[in-house]
DNA sequence: GCTTTAAAGTTCTATTTTAGAACTGTCAAT
DNA sequence: ATTGACAGTTCTAAAATAGAACTTTAAAGC
């Protein structure tokens, strides 16, 4: 499986992935959710090859997640903001932070807090069901194919009951 | 920065990029949570070569992510489960196909559905305050260092209002 | 008994990605 | 006239990945 065709699997996991799934791309999202918006700000606080960056922002950029803004025009000078299907990525970098929390911190405690401005508290992100609002376990879920799944040729498919199918050395 | 600092920064979501921020990672747990648990299952149904699929199943038993379990004796066999750490990864894998769920569907819809046994509805996840119960936004949040925040030179953490500090070019 | 098959890896080479550093172009300030 | 900031681009060396073949242990088929 290539990079390319992640994106056009039929799963919501894997075109997701296509998009934020490397390790700059998450840090140049944790970057943009903590308000920093240049090319030079990113590199310097990352440590990232610049390369690597124009390409990362690039694709960012491609794939809608961030916006690039002139901010001044004598020399034509760029800002890279979220977008809203970026904003939207906010429960996945939470739930990351979250989970560092919880399982790797050492013994200082947490690097980072994060305060609820609507009721003022010191929180944590909890994942809940939409439905009746319970927190989701993953026990408690039943996965079933829906319209877009895979019903092509029997290659492997990634519903949650699949046969044995596959064997992709058969095409 | 390379991939071992990653694990050691002040940072919960790069501690945890460390572990799981690589495209494979995440389709072997996509596979974890649908209830695949061999190494040859991992590997036909993803594709991914034998070799790094290797190399990140030992990752992910390093990092007790999984376990590693024989099944049976006669040649030793095993398989992996997921541990409950790696169990708790469960809000990140959701949030991750919902994300994509919501901006990288394609005409023919999701995938796949999710339905909660709980309640028996179809339903989506949706992340909360923990001390309020509202849904979280990245702009209803304030970020604070915490105990276990960077502090070498000045107070910069990785906090919204880092300077330039660390420029690797100079002085 | 001999061969095939299966699972779970390991080993090998070729290709692709990434790291690290230097370089480019445009303007403002010294 | 020179320096510095910013947003990149270009280069080479080092590292990671792809793709395929090979290994080991033991059961199954002939």
């Amino acid at each position: 499986m290539k990079w390319d065709t992640l994106e056009e699997e039929p799963c919501s996991l894997a075109r997701t992935v296509a998009v934020i799934g490397d390790r700059w791309s998450l840090l140049i999202l944790r970057e943009c959710f903590l308000r920093k918006r240049r090319f030079e700000a990113f590199q310097s606080s990352l440590g990232i090859t610049r390369h690597l960056l124009a390409e990362r922002l690039k694709k960012l950029v491609r794939f809608g997640v961030l916006r690039r803004i002139p901010y001044q025009d004598s020399p034509k000078r760029y800002e890279y903001i979220l977008t809203q299907k970026g904003l939207d990525l906010y429960p996945i970098i939470m739930s990351i932070v979250h989970w560092g929390n919880v399982h790797m911190v050492d013994s200082r405690g947490r690097p980072m807090l994060h305060q609820h401005k609507n009721c003022g508290h010191m929180f944590d992100p909890v994942m809940v069901c939409s439905e009746c609002g319970e927190p989701l376990t993953a026990k408690a879920v039943h996965v079933h194919p829906g319209p877009g799944a895979r019903q092509t040729s029997p290659v492997h498919a990634m519903a949650a009951d699949e046969p044995k199918a596959k064997a992709k050395t058969g095409t």
